[in-house]
DNA sequence: GTGGTTTACTAACTCGCGTTACTAACGCGC
DNA sequence: GCGCGTTAGTAACGCGAGTTAGTAAACCAC
């Protein structure tokens, strides 16, 4: 069996010197005064006999655990095709470990109980919450109660800190693309339902670059899905059926992209011929899709890293931070193109 | 601030008990007689109170953390299109909380120093580990040392706990089906190279099938991925120049099969009226391919959840468990059919 | 009503580490 | 030789729980 863990008391007999000083050596306290001698004998004690802190006894004397938690506030069926986690996850572990902390994933779809036991039981320093929807109440109150905090997604209040990307803007740029490439009338699927902010956010985008074009907003041109390529796959069929005069889409997010996609080319609509696509999020698969998808980048990784070190800064008490905003890019491939006939309509 | 934190102190205060009655009714200790009406007191004045045990101080008292970690053993640019991480990841994490765990993640790249430490320094008790290469000792190493571990991939060793999916299997079933259908050029590209055994079983399986229908295994009919869909571009590039009179491939990964899809559009094939493909892992997405991909289903979410329930009885000194493989299942879909000329051919 | 068992609960020790407050030795100026 | 500051190190307490051993009261058989 693995018992007889090593404890500092250990490492202290061995280097002929006392815990205490084992501790000062082990934190780096800057304000002991350790013997360069004396140092190194601990270090090499401590090599020998595989000694390593435990984390429980640290935790609960130092009153940290360096470890923070990841709140994915996101239904199961939203995660098995959320393309973009794992380079989130990444980004967010890099900055955690950056700083010497751990991460613990806490999948907890919405309205299936409470996060905040986590930071209450001292499992973690502090919280990066995933996608709550804009009713969750339990991030203001964390926030209020002191514990750091940061939202991943829509900023739920205008204190809380939070790193989003900027969906209006980057919808907007999405839409201005088609508009430039000529297009007039233009649909949008939405890549959730209203109660996702993102969602929201995105259609705005939508009905701004319509509307700074002169074009008129029109509630028949807008499709809703939700998370799947299934959920495009229907809308954009919808669309069709209701838009005969459609030459373009904006589709809110590159999975259900692919479904509409699908769905064009079933309705025996050639992409980017006879109907223009524009995605969101530029998945890894995206530049891979038949044909190649135009679409709005999405910085995933920058994304958990950011939230990463805000989160871990305020836990270092360097303050709270603010809400950060992230750019999107345009990725210009191949499923927009000028809309049929443009030549003669042009003039 | 966020700190007077209730203890178990202020709750047997205010219940009017011993801090050691708390303990027996928060942790329900069976050999303990508490009276119902003791009890009920307790359970109310921690509810009050709003009290959470302090995790740290609990795992130093109880020499448990209820924690598992979770080692992904992973380049960066492999986690980066892995699509089906978040499956297995929920999978992982509701097996866990079923039994009162929570589970922290730690990236860490082959050759990119240990993860003995998170057992070692009781951050965890135990650890499932995600794609090891064949020559990482550390699991083989913690293993005999006694602490729980669970290897999710391929088996490191006869005595440690493993669960994988039966990668030669599936790879036979793609084959056959492709035999099935008349295929007898078939192409093979990996999903990654030899150093991981689930490429090298999926060939063999790929192998087993060819001979087991009297077709030679042929070195030039195999081409190397590397877990992106560009690499399965490249490889099916240098497949169709190498092999012309090629007919179908089976493409060790869906994300190198969309990849490979595009190249063989680019040289002019259709799919799959020239060329037949058949995928392996059945990702999200794949069902939404142009055209749709035949391919082998692998249990993402069950792989995570059998690995997450074995590791959690192994700590609970259940025994420790042997090797599980979980079976892949072929899906049909619309990626291959019989050769060009299968009629006369056939005769 | 005596001895023994069960019920209900508690005092006191332990887990491994961080930290404060204190001491002993040393160097230095005059 | 004295006073003082600096260096190097330690003893002892506390963090918040789990747990063992023990006790007092209630119950029961005879």
């Amino acid at each position: 069996m693995a018992d007889k863990r090593p404890t500092s008391s250990d490492v202290a007999r061995r280097a002929g010197v006392s815990r205490t000083t084992v501790s000062f050596v082990l934190n780096d306290r800057p304000r002991a005064h350790i013997s360069e001698d004396t140092r190194r004998r601990v270090l090499a004690a401590a090599r020998e006999l595989g000694y390593h802190v435990h984390a429980g006894a640290r935790s609960l004397a130092a009153g940290r655990t360096n470890t923070i938690g990841l709140v994915l506030r996101q239904t199961p069926e939203q995660v098995a095709v959320d393309a973009l986690l794992p380079e989130t996850l990444r980004g967010l572990t890099t900055a955690a470990r950056e700083a010497g902390f751990r991460v613990l994933v806490e999948p907890l779809p919405p309205g299936d109980g409470s996060y905040a036991a986590l930071v209450r039981a001292r499992h973690t320093d502090g919280l990066v919450v995933s996608g709550p929807r804009a009713d969750d109440t339990e991030p203001a109150q964390l926030h209020d109660e002191g514990y750091p905090l940061v939202v991943q997604g829509h900023p739920l209040g205008e204190s809380i800190p939070s790193v989003d990307v900027d969906n209006q803007a980057g919808a907007r740029v999405a839409v201005e693309h088609l508009i430039g490439l000529g297009h007039r009338r233009i649909g949008c699927i939405t890549n959730a339902s209203f109660a996702y902010t993102a969602a929201m956010e995105r259609v705005e985008g939508y009905r701004e670059a319509l509307e700074a074009a002169g074009l008129a907003f029109d509630e028949r041109l807008v499709a809703t899905g939700d998370f799947t390529p299934m959920s495009g796959h229907a809308a954009m069929l919808g669309l069709l059926a209701r838009v005969p005069d459609l030459t373009a889409a904006f589709v809110a997010s590159d999975v259900l992209a692919l479904g509409a996609i699908g769905a064009a080319r079933e309705a025996g609509l050639r992409v980017p011929d006879d109907l223009s696509i524009v995605g969101f999020d530029d998945i890894p698969l995206a530049a891979y899709f038949d044909p190649p998808l135009t679409t709005i980048r999405l910085p995933a990784y920058e994304l958990g890293f950011r939230a990463g070190r805000m989160l871990v800064r305020q836990i270092g008490g360097e303050g709270v931070a603010g809400q950060q905003v992230l750019a999107t890019e345009l990725v210009v491939r191949a499923s927009a193109a000028p809309p049929p006939g443009l030549s003669s309509w042009r003039h």
